[in-house]
DNA sequence: CATTACACCTCAAAACCCATCATCTTATTT
DNA sequence: AAATAAGATGATGGGTTTTGAGGTGTAATG
């Protein structure tokens, strides 16, 4: 008999190929396909999988019928230099070589820096195909919006490192900003021992909530705990290092009396580039992302402490998230590195 | 049709099938399908590789049925008072309520602390059944020899917290501990502000390698970075709250210019009560573990900082070595908490 | 109208789950 | 070495679930 199998370049194919391929009868087949009981796991898998192999079923088909298929995974990062999120994108193609088969479809792609369009229009293109998205979030209506809308049409959203505000339905991986930045304003109180002086902010941009709110808690717990010290208000660096290198020489020579600088974005190497040049290793600095230039600056006494975030944790979480919107979300743990504890 | 091999073209493999070409009855088969006892694990391997060999298993039961049987776990620990050791065993039930079925059987002993003779005697009494044993080590003849003994019939041992030394065969899931003590000086010194003064050490027993090694890193910083600081000898609390009570109004009461505390050990709880009594909140301590008492002490002041270890972490890492010896060792991370980052 | 694909049902056979008990093996003790 | 204990396997049977075979009705199609 000719007939034997699917058909690659002929007919639809029928639920009796697949059964057939499937090694089960019609009657098992129609059990499955129309979700009644009575069917043992092993059998309604044996039977799905026959049916994709067959291209019996839609996209849509096979997720309604349970076929477990590894989730395809977007993570949107900004583009640019900063080492912390160049890290991350290294974690990430890491995790994919490793879990390799099973595990979800990991794709990452960099997005112009502090561009809320570029940003949206990101999240609207890949919210076809993409089953789950994580995202370094700006917050700007333009970007509130398209991940609402995204998130209407089922493609489940997370925010990671940086969030979008209380958005019902998009769950946040990342640090509990604002007892980050009072952590970070407790350290430098501390040791700045007691002495008077000023303290600057440098920060990456006021669109990314984790800085923001970084900065409102560093300014709160120095107004509370640190009356000696003023702090000097926020430069945005938008995360370049030459950008923060400016800002800190301007700092150096505008204020005579500084004790320290906390850095609530990324690229630190632009800070101690200017501090080291200046000899001003006295100044108090504590920055953002454990990555090869900050462990060289806490080593050589230029940084003071290293504030992380584990990208590794970070998207175990993230992916977490994204498999099951059940999640907790408490937040990250703050990873605090002085240069006796670097790993 | 005699040949009793698989037939790819026709009926699917039963468990008949399976049976024969394991050459095994019924009753094991099912036994081993559905994770019944009873059987030796070569049977066990047995039977799985003819089901493999038929087609009988989808991948993931195959993963499922092949996955080690969950194996026997002991958890040795030291009694007392000890709020950290409390908080892991706790740890270690939650762990077992949720794991349930398929996760490693954990059982937990509390051994009569500081006693070399009553840890050497568990580890010996439980290396008959138990697959692995995680133990909280003290570095004596005594228990060295028992662990040596029972790693030689085979039962794999972990030890947790504190090591043995390096005993080859016997993996270690813990801090870095001198880089702890050097982290704790760090801190203690940077708080200082430079003023001159005196250092205590306290620590539960020497006979713990880590209490040792923190002791050492703390000693070695201070002598390199702080030089205005001197260090008071070490006093063994053993880990109790009243005797670091006692320890701790001598030392106020003999070190007027008494500027930090570090108790590498446990039970931080009587040196905060003894601090808060005096009114000499002024003093910096660092200790260890983070559970209610200290979280307590951090947020009203008492403490300066918490230095933790994950107790999830320790666990999920003592088992994964138990689980395969190959598992690399590096330390775990130092989670360090002020009364900002608290989580 | 005959044909085809398929949803939905029933029924009996087959496969399977699970507990029990007897038998055989292996290790431990005496 | 014999006795004993503990563990592993086989045999069996009752109850449950799963499966295959086949019937019926419907809708689409040529």
């Amino acid at each position: 008999m000719g007939d034997g199998g699917e058909d690659p370049a002929g007919e639809r194919p029928q639920q009796s190929d697949v059964a057939a391929r499937a090694g089960v009868s019609l009657a098992t087949v129609d059990r499955v396909l129309n979700r009644r009981k009575g069917v043992k796991e092993r059998t309604r898998q044996r039977v799905l999988e026959a049916a994709r192999e067959l291209g019996f079923l839609s996209a849509s088909e096979e997720a309604r019928l349970g076929a477990a298929r590894p989730l395809n995974i977007v993570v949107l990062l900004p583009a640019g230099a900063n080492p912390y999120l160049r890290l991350l994108g290294e974690r990430l193609r890491a995790r994919l070589e490793r879990g390799g088969a099973d595990g979800p479809a990991l794709r990452c792609f960099f997005i112009e820096s502090f561009s809320a369009q570029a940003l949206a229009e990101a999240l609207r293109r890949n919210a076809g195909w993409a089953d789950g998205i994580a995202f370094f979030a700006i917050e700007h209506p333009v970007v509130r919006e398209a991940a609402a809308e995204v998130a209407a049409t089922g493609t489940r959203l997370v925010s990671i490192v940086s969030d979008l505000g209380s958005v019902p339905g998009i769950p946040h991986v990342g640090l509990a900003n604002r007892a980050v930045g009072r952590t970070a304003g407790l350290l430098i109180g501390r040791f700045s021992g007691g002495s008077a002086g000023a303290v600057a902010l440098v920060a990456g941009s006021r669109h990314y909530r984790a800085h923001s709110e970084r900065e409102a808690g560093f300014l709160s717990i120095q107004e509370e705990l640190f009356p000696q010290l003023r702090v000097h208000g926020m430069r945005e660096g938008h995360d370049d290092a030459a950008e923060n290198y400016r800002h800190t020489l301007a700092l150096l020579e505008q204020v005579p009396d500084l004790v320290g600088i906390y850095n609530v974005g990324g690229s630190s190497g632009g800070i101690t580039r200017a501090l080291r040049e200046q000899g001003r290793q006295d100044v108090i600095f504590i920055g953002h992302g454990l990555t090869q230039d900050t462990r060289k600056a806490v080593l050589e006494g230029t940084m003071d402490a290293i504030f992380d975030q584990d990208p590794d944790t970070l998207l175990d979480r993230a992916v977490a998230c994204l498999n099951d919107p059940a999640t907790p979300a408490r937040p990250l743990k703050l990873d605090i590195y002085f240069s006796e504890n670097l790993p």
